[in-house]
DNA sequence: CATAAAGTGGATGTCAAGGTCCACTTTGGC
DNA sequence: GCCAAAGTGGACCTTGACATCCACTTTATG
Protein backbone atom coordinates (compact mmCIF):
# COMPACT_ATOMS: atom_id res chain seq x y z
CA UNK A 1 0.00 0.00 0.00
CA UNK A 2 2.62 2.39 0.43
CA UNK A 3 5.91 1.87 -1.32
CA UNK A 4 9.46 0.77 0.21
CA UNK A 5 10.63 4.36 -1.10
CA UNK A 6 8.06 6.07 1.21
CA UNK A 7 8.54 4.09 4.30
CA UNK A 8 12.26 4.59 3.75
CA UNK A 9 11.85 8.31 3.46
CA UNK A 10 9.46 8.25 6.44
CA UNK A 11 12.09 6.74 8.88
CA UNK A 12 14.56 9.08 7.77
CA UNK A 13 12.74 11.81 8.41
CA UNK A 14 12.02 10.94 11.68
CA UNK A 15 15.31 10.02 12.55
CA UNK A 16 16.27 13.51 11.52
CA UNK A 17 13.74 14.90 13.33
CA UNK A 18 15.21 12.65 16.39
CA UNK A 19 18.04 14.64 16.29
CA UNK A 20 17.02 17.90 15.15
CA UNK A 21 18.78 20.48 14.18
CA UNK A 22 21.91 18.91 14.01
CA UNK A 23 22.88 17.36 10.45
CA UNK A 24 23.05 13.57 10.50
CA UNK A 25 25.49 12.02 7.40
CA UNK A 26 23.83 9.25 4.80
CA UNK A 27 25.66 6.44 6.51
CA UNK A 28 24.72 7.93 10.03
CA UNK A 29 20.99 7.59 9.22
CA UNK A 30 20.96 4.42 6.93
CA UNK A 31 22.69 2.94 10.06
CA UNK A 32 20.19 4.02 12.18
CA UNK A 33 16.93 3.28 10.14
CA UNK A 34 18.24 -0.03 8.41
CA UNK A 35 17.67 1.27 4.89
CA UNK A 36 20.25 0.51 1.97
CA UNK A 37 22.97 3.56 2.18
CA UNK A 38 23.30 3.75 -1.38
CA UNK A 39 19.38 4.07 -1.55
CA UNK A 40 18.97 6.16 1.32
CA UNK A 41 21.44 8.53 -0.61
CA UNK A 42 18.74 9.01 -3.49
CA UNK A 43 15.52 9.23 -1.22
CA UNK A 44 17.38 12.35 0.34
CA UNK A 45 18.16 13.90 -2.68
CA UNK A 46 14.36 13.43 -3.58
CA UNK A 47 13.09 15.39 -0.11
CA UNK A 48 16.25 17.62 -1.00
CA UNK A 49 14.43 18.67 -4.00
CA UNK A 50 11.12 18.80 -2.23
CA UNK A 51 12.86 21.05 0.38
CA UNK A 52 11.91 18.60 3.42
CA UNK A 53 15.76 18.59 4.07
CA UNK A 54 18.91 19.92 3.37
CA UNK A 55 21.61 18.34 2.48
CA UNK A 56 25.60 19.94 2.76
CA UNK A 57 28.17 18.41 1.39
CA UNK A 58 32.04 18.14 2.99
CA UNK A 59 33.36 17.73 6.42
CA UNK A 60 30.67 18.17 8.84
CA UNK A 61 28.02 18.26 5.82
CA UNK A 62 24.65 15.50 5.79
CA UNK A 63 21.13 15.93 5.90
CA UNK A 64 18.78 17.63 8.04
CA UNK A 65 15.44 18.96 8.15
CA UNK A 66 14.61 22.19 5.88
CA UNK A 67 11.48 22.41 8.75
CA UNK A 68 11.00 21.94 12.67
CA UNK A 69 9.51 18.65 13.51
CA UNK A 70 6.00 20.45 14.35
CA UNK A 71 5.90 22.15 11.22
CA UNK A 72 6.24 19.12 8.99
CA UNK A 73 4.13 16.70 8.30
CA UNK A 74 4.01 13.51 7.06
CA UNK A 75 1.69 13.95 4.12
CA UNK A 76 4.37 16.58 3.19
CA UNK A 77 6.92 13.53 3.46
CA UNK A 78 4.88 10.71 1.32
CA UNK A 79 3.84 13.50 -1.19
CA UNK A 80 7.26 14.21 -1.55
CA UNK A 81 8.15 11.10 -2.58
CA UNK A 82 5.59 9.59 -4.06
CA UNK A 83 2.32 11.57 -4.04
CA UNK A 84 -1.20 9.82 -3.20
CA UNK A 85 -3.45 10.03 -6.03
CA UNK A 86 -6.37 10.81 -5.08
CA UNK A 87 -9.35 9.73 -7.89
CA UNK A 88 -9.99 13.24 -9.21
CA UNK A 89 -12.08 12.15 -12.65
CA UNK A 90 -13.49 8.71 -14.10
CA UNK A 91 -10.57 6.07 -14.23
CA UNK A 92 -12.21 4.33 -17.15
CA UNK A 93 -11.58 7.55 -19.19
CA UNK A 94 -15.02 8.10 -19.54
CA UNK A 95 -15.97 12.00 -19.58
CA UNK A 96 -19.47 11.49 -19.72
CA UNK A 97 -19.38 12.75 -15.86
CA UNK A 98 -16.56 14.91 -15.48
CA UNK A 99 -15.54 15.57 -11.74
CA UNK A 100 -18.72 12.88 -10.78
CA UNK A 101 -17.39 9.55 -9.70
CA UNK A 102 -19.05 6.59 -9.69
CA UNK A 103 -20.16 5.11 -6.44
CA UNK A 104 -16.78 2.50 -6.68
CA UNK A 105 -14.34 4.76 -7.13
CA UNK A 106 -16.07 7.53 -5.17
CA UNK A 107 -15.34 4.70 -2.19
CA UNK A 108 -11.64 4.64 -3.24
CA UNK A 109 -11.28 7.74 -3.30
CA UNK A 110 -12.90 8.17 0.11
CA UNK A 111 -10.62 5.88 1.53
CA UNK A 112 -7.77 8.19 -0.11
CA UNK A 113 -9.16 11.28 1.41
CA UNK A 114 -9.33 9.43 4.94
CA UNK A 115 -5.35 8.61 4.63
CA UNK A 116 -4.61 11.76 3.16
CA UNK A 117 -6.15 13.76 6.00
CA UNK A 118 -4.66 11.62 8.80
CA UNK A 119 -1.28 12.26 7.69
CA UNK A 120 -1.88 15.72 7.04
CA UNK A 121 -2.64 15.90 10.78
CA UNK A 122 0.50 14.35 12.06
CA UNK A 123 3.89 16.35 12.62
CA UNK A 124 6.81 14.82 13.33
CA UNK A 125 7.25 16.34 16.43
CA UNK A 126 4.14 14.90 17.45
CA UNK A 127 5.56 11.48 16.65
CA UNK A 128 8.44 12.06 18.89
CA UNK A 129 6.18 13.10 21.54
CA UNK A 130 4.01 10.23 21.85
CA UNK A 131 3.94 8.60 24.96
CA UNK A 132 4.25 5.17 23.69
CA UNK A 133 6.44 2.40 25.07
CA UNK A 134 8.50 2.44 21.57
CA UNK A 135 10.91 4.61 20.71
CA UNK A 136 10.15 6.00 16.96
CA UNK A 137 11.86 3.68 14.96
CA UNK A 138 11.24 0.91 16.72
CA UNK A 139 15.09 1.26 18.06
CA UNK A 140 15.69 -0.28 21.39
CA UNK A 141 14.65 2.15 24.20
CA UNK A 142 17.81 2.92 26.19
CA UNK A 143 16.83 -0.17 28.87
CA UNK A 144 18.71 1.40 31.98
CA UNK A 145 20.02 5.12 31.28
CA UNK A 146 22.59 4.74 28.38
CA UNK A 147 23.90 1.84 26.16
CA UNK A 148 27.26 1.80 24.02
CA UNK A 149 26.59 3.62 20.36
CA UNK A 150 26.42 0.37 19.06
CA UNK B 1 -1.74 3.45 -3.73
CA UNK B 2 -4.10 0.70 -5.01
CA UNK B 3 -2.94 -1.40 -7.74
CA UNK B 4 -3.70 -1.22 -11.01
CA UNK B 5 -5.02 -5.31 -10.68
CA UNK B 6 -7.00 -4.45 -7.54
CA UNK B 7 -9.02 -1.34 -9.66
CA UNK B 8 -9.42 -4.14 -12.35
CA UNK B 9 -11.13 -6.81 -10.72
CA UNK B 10 -13.46 -4.01 -8.55
CA UNK B 11 -14.25 -3.04 -11.72
CA UNK B 12 -14.65 -6.47 -13.09
CA UNK B 13 -16.68 -7.64 -9.69
CA UNK B 14 -19.26 -4.45 -9.98
CA UNK B 15 -20.08 -5.04 -13.53
CA UNK B 16 -20.63 -9.18 -12.82
CA UNK B 17 -22.90 -7.50 -9.77
CA UNK B 18 -24.59 -5.33 -12.00
CA UNK B 19 -25.45 -8.22 -14.45
CA UNK B 20 -26.06 -10.41 -11.24
CA UNK B 21 -26.88 -13.41 -11.62
CA UNK B 22 -26.28 -13.46 -15.56
CA UNK B 23 -22.41 -14.69 -16.22
CA UNK B 24 -20.30 -12.20 -19.15
CA UNK B 25 -17.67 -13.76 -20.81
CA UNK B 26 -14.16 -12.41 -20.46
CA UNK B 27 -14.63 -10.38 -23.70
CA UNK B 28 -18.09 -8.45 -22.22
CA UNK B 29 -16.79 -7.43 -19.29
CA UNK B 30 -13.48 -6.35 -21.16
CA UNK B 31 -15.61 -4.21 -22.76
CA UNK B 32 -17.57 -2.81 -20.38
CA UNK B 33 -14.74 -2.18 -18.21
CA UNK B 34 -12.06 -1.59 -20.19
CA UNK B 35 -9.91 -3.84 -19.07
CA UNK B 36 -7.52 -5.39 -21.43
CA UNK B 37 -9.10 -8.57 -22.24
CA UNK B 38 -6.10 -11.08 -21.89
CA UNK B 39 -5.11 -9.54 -19.07
CA UNK B 40 -8.60 -9.68 -17.30
CA UNK B 41 -8.61 -13.09 -17.92
CA UNK B 42 -5.77 -13.57 -15.34
CA UNK B 43 -7.69 -11.37 -12.82
CA UNK B 44 -10.50 -13.33 -13.03
CA UNK B 45 -8.37 -16.71 -12.19
CA UNK B 46 -7.03 -15.06 -9.89
CA UNK B 47 -11.10 -14.38 -8.16
CA UNK B 48 -11.90 -17.67 -9.04
CA UNK B 49 -9.50 -18.87 -6.92
CA UNK B 50 -10.34 -16.92 -4.24
CA UNK B 51 -13.88 -18.31 -4.77
CA UNK B 52 -15.57 -14.59 -5.69
CA UNK B 53 -16.36 -15.73 -8.88
CA UNK B 54 -17.28 -18.98 -10.84
CA UNK B 55 -15.91 -19.47 -14.25
CA UNK B 56 -17.56 -21.78 -16.58
CA UNK B 57 -15.96 -22.72 -19.77
CA UNK B 58 -17.63 -23.76 -23.10
CA UNK B 59 -20.73 -21.80 -25.09
CA UNK B 60 -22.59 -19.88 -22.47
CA UNK B 61 -19.81 -19.99 -20.30
CA UNK B 62 -18.14 -17.03 -18.34
CA UNK B 63 -17.69 -15.62 -15.35
CA UNK B 64 -20.42 -14.63 -12.43
CA UNK B 65 -20.31 -13.75 -8.90
CA UNK B 66 -20.21 -16.89 -6.23
CA UNK B 67 -22.00 -15.03 -3.74
CA UNK B 68 -24.57 -12.58 -3.90
CA UNK B 69 -24.16 -8.52 -4.34
CA UNK B 70 -24.77 -8.02 -0.85
CA UNK B 71 -22.64 -10.83 0.68
CA UNK B 72 -19.87 -9.86 -1.00
CA UNK B 73 -17.61 -6.62 0.05
CA UNK B 74 -15.20 -4.87 -1.28
CA UNK B 75 -12.39 -5.99 0.82
CA UNK B 76 -12.76 -9.59 -0.10
CA UNK B 77 -12.09 -8.86 -3.88
CA UNK B 78 -9.17 -6.41 -2.64
CA UNK B 79 -7.67 -8.93 -0.48
CA UNK B 80 -7.90 -11.97 -2.76
CA UNK B 81 -6.24 -9.61 -5.86
CA UNK B 82 -3.73 -8.37 -3.49
CA UNK B 83 -4.29 -8.21 0.31
CA UNK B 84 -4.46 -5.05 2.40
CA UNK B 85 -0.86 -5.69 4.13
CA UNK B 86 -1.64 -4.43 8.10
CA UNK B 87 1.74 -3.23 9.69
CA UNK B 88 1.65 -5.85 12.36
CA UNK B 89 5.55 -5.81 13.68
CA UNK B 90 8.24 -3.62 13.08
CA UNK B 91 9.28 -3.11 9.74
CA UNK B 92 13.02 -2.55 10.82
CA UNK B 93 13.18 -6.18 11.64
CA UNK B 94 13.77 -4.97 15.40
CA UNK B 95 12.08 -7.42 17.53
CA UNK B 96 12.58 -5.45 20.64
CA UNK B 97 8.98 -4.73 21.20
CA UNK B 98 7.16 -7.45 19.57
CA UNK B 99 4.08 -6.25 17.97
CA UNK B 100 4.24 -2.57 19.66
CA UNK B 101 4.30 -0.21 17.06
CA UNK B 102 6.31 3.01 17.52
CA UNK B 103 4.38 5.74 16.73
CA UNK B 104 5.49 6.10 13.23
CA UNK B 105 4.32 2.67 12.13
CA UNK B 106 1.78 2.82 14.57
CA UNK B 107 0.16 5.67 12.57
CA UNK B 108 0.74 4.20 9.11
CA UNK B 109 -0.98 0.74 10.17
CA UNK B 110 -4.10 3.17 11.68
CA UNK B 111 -4.55 4.35 8.13
CA UNK B 112 -4.34 0.78 6.76
CA UNK B 113 -6.99 -0.20 9.39
CA UNK B 114 -9.33 2.78 8.24
CA UNK B 115 -9.02 1.25 4.71
CA UNK B 116 -9.78 -2.13 5.41
CA UNK B 117 -12.63 -0.95 7.81
CA UNK B 118 -14.61 1.07 4.97
CA UNK B 119 -13.55 -1.65 2.55
CA UNK B 120 -15.42 -4.26 4.82
CA UNK B 121 -18.42 -1.87 5.43
CA UNK B 122 -18.93 -1.70 1.79
CA UNK B 123 -20.76 -4.26 -0.21
CA UNK B 124 -21.51 -4.79 -3.86
CA UNK B 125 -24.72 -3.94 -3.44
CA UNK B 126 -24.44 -1.19 -2.08
CA UNK B 127 -22.13 0.85 -4.89
CA UNK B 128 -25.44 -0.65 -6.99
CA UNK B 129 -27.91 0.88 -4.90
CA UNK B 130 -25.81 4.28 -4.41
CA UNK B 131 -28.23 7.04 -5.18
CA UNK B 132 -25.30 8.84 -7.42
CA UNK B 133 -26.27 10.72 -10.80
CA UNK B 134 -23.43 8.02 -12.21
CA UNK B 135 -23.89 4.55 -12.84
CA UNK B 136 -21.18 2.17 -10.76
CA UNK B 137 -18.29 1.72 -13.46
CA UNK B 138 -19.11 5.42 -14.84
CA UNK B 139 -20.84 4.18 -17.79
CA UNK B 140 -22.88 6.74 -19.34
CA UNK B 141 -26.43 6.13 -17.59
CA UNK B 142 -28.75 4.83 -19.72
CA UNK B 143 -30.33 8.13 -21.50
CA UNK B 144 -33.51 7.64 -21.82
CA UNK B 145 -35.27 4.13 -20.84
CA UNK B 146 -33.28 0.86 -22.61
CA UNK B 147 -30.38 1.25 -25.10
CA UNK B 148 -29.08 -0.91 -27.37
CA UNK B 149 -26.93 -4.19 -25.65
CA UNK B 150 -23.77 -3.40 -27.39
C1' DC C 1 -19.91 -36.25 -32.76
C1' DA C 2 -18.45 -32.11 -34.94
C1' DT C 3 -18.16 -27.49 -34.12
C1' DA C 4 -17.79 -23.11 -32.24
C1' DA C 5 -17.74 -20.64 -28.00
C1' DA C 6 -15.63 -20.18 -24.01
C1' DG C 7 -11.80 -20.44 -20.37
C1' DT C 8 -6.63 -22.33 -19.33
C1' DG C 9 -1.75 -22.43 -18.99
C1' DG C 10 2.46 -21.02 -20.07
C1' DA C 11 5.95 -18.49 -22.64
C1' DT C 12 7.21 -14.03 -23.53
C1' DG C 13 7.70 -8.94 -23.56
C1' DT C 14 8.11 -4.27 -21.29
C1' DC C 15 8.85 -1.05 -17.86
C1' DA C 16 9.33 1.12 -13.42
C1' DA C 17 10.76 0.33 -8.55
C1' DG C 18 14.23 -0.86 -5.73
C1' DG C 19 18.94 -1.27 -5.19
C1' DT C 20 24.21 -1.08 -6.09
C1' DC C 21 28.62 1.01 -7.73
C1' DC C 22 31.86 4.21 -8.62
C1' DA C 23 34.27 8.13 -10.46
C1' DC C 24 33.56 12.90 -9.48
C1' DT C 25 32.70 17.29 -6.89
C1' DT C 26 32.30 20.08 -2.83
C1' DT C 27 33.97 21.65 1.48
C1' DG C 28 36.00 22.20 6.21
C1' DG C 29 40.20 21.95 8.66
C1' DC C 30 44.98 21.64 9.29
C1' DG D 1 46.73 23.99 -0.77
C1' DC D 2 46.10 19.37 0.46
C1' DC D 3 43.40 15.86 2.30
C1' DA D 4 39.69 13.45 4.02
C1' DA D 5 34.82 13.61 4.70
C1' DA D 6 30.80 14.19 2.70
C1' DG D 7 27.17 14.37 -1.11
C1' DT D 8 26.32 13.90 -6.63
C1' DG D 9 25.26 11.93 -10.98
C1' DG D 10 24.96 8.41 -13.91
C1' DA D 11 25.47 3.62 -15.37
C1' DC D 12 23.85 -0.68 -14.37
C1' DC D 13 21.48 -4.73 -12.32
C1' DT D 14 17.26 -7.42 -10.63
C1' DT D 15 12.61 -8.21 -9.83
C1' DG D 16 7.79 -7.99 -10.03
C1' DA D 17 3.63 -5.74 -12.08
C1' DC D 18 1.27 -5.30 -16.08
C1' DA D 19 0.28 -7.05 -20.39
C1' DT D 20 0.09 -10.00 -24.74
C1' DC D 21 -0.17 -14.22 -27.48
C1' DC D 22 -1.30 -18.67 -28.67
C1' DA D 23 -1.92 -23.60 -28.65
C1' DC D 24 -4.88 -26.34 -25.85
C1' DT D 25 -8.99 -27.98 -23.17
C1' DT D 26 -13.78 -27.91 -21.90
C1' DT D 27 -18.58 -27.82 -23.05
C1' DA D 28 -23.32 -26.75 -25.05
C1' DT D 29 -25.76 -27.58 -28.99
C1' DG D 30 -27.41 -29.05 -33.53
Amino acid sequence: MFSQTVEYALRAVVHLADQAPEPRTTEQIAKATLVPKAYLSKVLQGLCAAEIVLLKRGIGGGAMLAKTPDQLTILEVVNAVEPIRRIRTCPLGLVAHGVNLCPLHKRMDDALATVEAAFRDTTLAEILAEPTGSHPLCEVIPARKSLPTT
